[in-house]
RNA sequence: GAUCUCGUAGCUCAGUCGGUAGAGCACUUGACUUUUAAUCAAGGAGUCAUGGGUUCGAGUCCCAUCGAGAUCACCA
């Protein structure tokens, strides 16, 4: 143990000598808050000069000590709660109620309260002479002691910081630490709260019903990803953790649910860096009796409402470095082929696969030759195109090979009616008119095993259930998806998922 | 999975050519009844990520391992 946890330990002991409870069970009843306080405190200031304080003469509030200011038989602390902050003022003949030989002062506050230390405190608020509202505790309660030093950052009147706690290992495997020294990161994840909060009251108010579906899965279908795999003891068999729930909620559509939702966490077993934590958020949505053309009005909608609850002043852009996105609809709807066209001078449609290639290698894209004239396409949208697209823009009309599950288009051969929405040079969304054609479906699963067999370990598995329910009679339906981190990275400016997860994926750590 | 960079006090960081481990904040003791990055005085605190090697001598050079970050590959 370091000399300050040790220290710790004997305040909390002289605490208990002193007949003070460090860890009280009895719930504390807050009436005030740091930031409210500080906003609404109002004085007046009478004809003689003296002032009249007008608000939070009687107000309790918890929270930690992050700062303390001696200053003889005063002292000031700065107290945090889950607003913000507070200046707090203790009077020596105050806290130690009149009596002369009270330790309360000199020993429990000054010496055995450390910074981090969780206090509630009661009195009424004033302004000081330099003006800042402030509490005048007349009474003063332990509520939690702390037994580690907090890191301390310091922040001056003009808002630098310093001694910031920035170590991203420490700050990711000690979140609890980050949110408390860190303030300005509670404001990502209160963002995606609202982000989440505001899809879901859009999609109810669009009369969709919110749906939960198996994680554990005997069957990991719905997408092209290699799983985690789990085997449940009583029935003795394998299960996958799902890596998507499109299937899931497709059956709910054969079931009679006209439009269902679900947020959902996702396991993919795949590799991690700053855009992939093994385990994600997505929202798929699917509504029947509609197409993709319909779904990209919807995402028009959806993505400007999120915009507009996102920005303080209720505006539809973003800013993401020193671009500004736009996110009021429409959006440019381009078609992939005429994309590559735009980016590349290449008529995909005409050329063939072999000088598809050809202007793979020229370029210096990796190609091999286990890939057919869709793949070559894919790679040269994903190398030349993918992160010019800043403003969000719909990429449709995919080539058939690469989506098992989209409906075939409904005038052009060979692609299927399919979308992707780009912003900011990513992906932040795919939707499909989605396949209902149960003969169809059955061909391209068994493309899927054939791509199996030849060692793609992220081909679609056949699912029998599922085709049986499309058997049954799926009503057209368009179906999407959105990654909910990538969306809350793009709407907060975080260049990093570690920084919208409280806590992302770490390797496991040897001495804790 | 590959490459590069990094790991020194609770936090943020210095540490020269290989020669006794440093600073600020935090902490301890003291002063101070409106301070605010409080101030002033004094003091304590280190398995230099871990393990090996080279050397008279390693925080520093070499090798391996662990952890993190960045770039790439794959994916959402």
């Amino acid at each position: 143990m370091t000399e300050q946890e040790l220290l710790r330990r004997e305040s909390l002991a002289k605490l208990k000598e002193l007949g003070v409870d460090p860890y009280p069970a009895e719930m504390y009843e807050v009436t005030g808050y740091a930031a409210d306080i500080v906003a609404n405190y109002q004085e007046e200031v009478l004809e003689d000069g003296t002032k009249n304080r007008l608000n939070y003469q009687q107000v309790a509030l918890a929270g930690r000590v992050m700062a303390t200011r001696e200053a003889g038989k005063a002292l000031f602390m700065n107290l945090q709660d889950t607003t913000g902050r507070i200046q707090l003022y203790l009077r020596k003949e105050e806290i130690n109620g009149g009596d002369e030989n009270s330790p309360m002062f000199d020993t429990v506050v000054k010496k055995l309260l450390d910074l981090g230390d969780y206090i509630g405190v009661k009195g009424f608020a004033f302004r000081t002479k330099t003006g800042e509202v402030s509490i005048h505790v007349q009474e003063f309660k332990f509520l939690s002691k702390a037994l580690r030093p907090l890191p301390i950052v310091k922040r001056d009147a003009e808002g630098n910081i310093y001694d910031a706690f920035t170590d991203p290992e420490a700050r990711y495997r000690m979140r609890y630490v980050d949110l408390t020294v860190n303030p300005d990161f509670r404001q990502i994840f209160i963002k995606r709260a609202k982000l989440v909060k505001t899809i879901r009251t859009f999609l109810d108010d669009l009369g969709l019903l919110e749906v939960e579906t198996p994680i554990l899965q005997p069957i990991h279908g719905g997408a092209a990803a290699r799983p985690f795999t789990t085997h449940h003891n009583t029935l003795d068999t394998t299960l996958y953790m799902r890596i998507a729930n499109e299937l899931y909620l497709k059956r709910l559509i054969v079931g009679g649910f006209d439009g269902v939702y679900e947020f959902a966490k996702m396991f993919r077993n795949e590799g991690m860096d700053r855009t992939h934590n093994p385990e994600f958020t997505a929202l798929e949505f699917y509504v029947a009796y509609k197409d993709y053309n319909w779904m990209m009005d919807i995402t028009e909608q959806m993505l400007e409402k999120v915009a507009r609850a996102l920005d303080p002043d209720g505006g539809s852009t973003v800013q993401v470095g020193d671009r500004t996105i736009e996110f009021a609809g429409p959006y440019r709807r381009l078609t992939m082929f005429d994309a590559i066209q735009e980016y590349t001078g290449i008529n995909v449609e005409t050329a063939s696969e072999d000088e598809l290639r050809a202007y793979c290698k020229k370029v210096h894209i990796e190609v091999d030759n286990s890939m057919g004239k869709a793949k070559l396409i894919d790679e040269i949208f994903g190398e030349k195109v993918e992160a010019s697209l800043i403003q969000p823009t719909f990429l449709i009309d995919y080539p058939v090979e690469m989506s098992p599950l989209t409906k075939i288009h409904r005038s052009k051969p060979g692609l299927v009616e399919r979308f992707e929405l780009f912003v900011n040079g990513k992906e932040v969304a795919n939707a499909y008119t989605e396949l209902n054609d149960p003969i169809d479906q059955r061909e391209r699963f068994e493309d899927q095993l054939r791509l199996a067999e030849r060692g793609d370990e992220e081909a679609m598995a056949l699912d029998e259930d599922f085709l049986r329910a499309l058997e049954y009679g799926m009503p057209p339906t368009a179906g999407i998806g959105f990654g909910i981190d990538r969306l809350t990275m793009l709407f907060t400016g975080q260049q990093s998922i570690q920084e919208v997860l409280f806590f992302p994926q770490m390797r496991p750590e040897k001495n804790v």
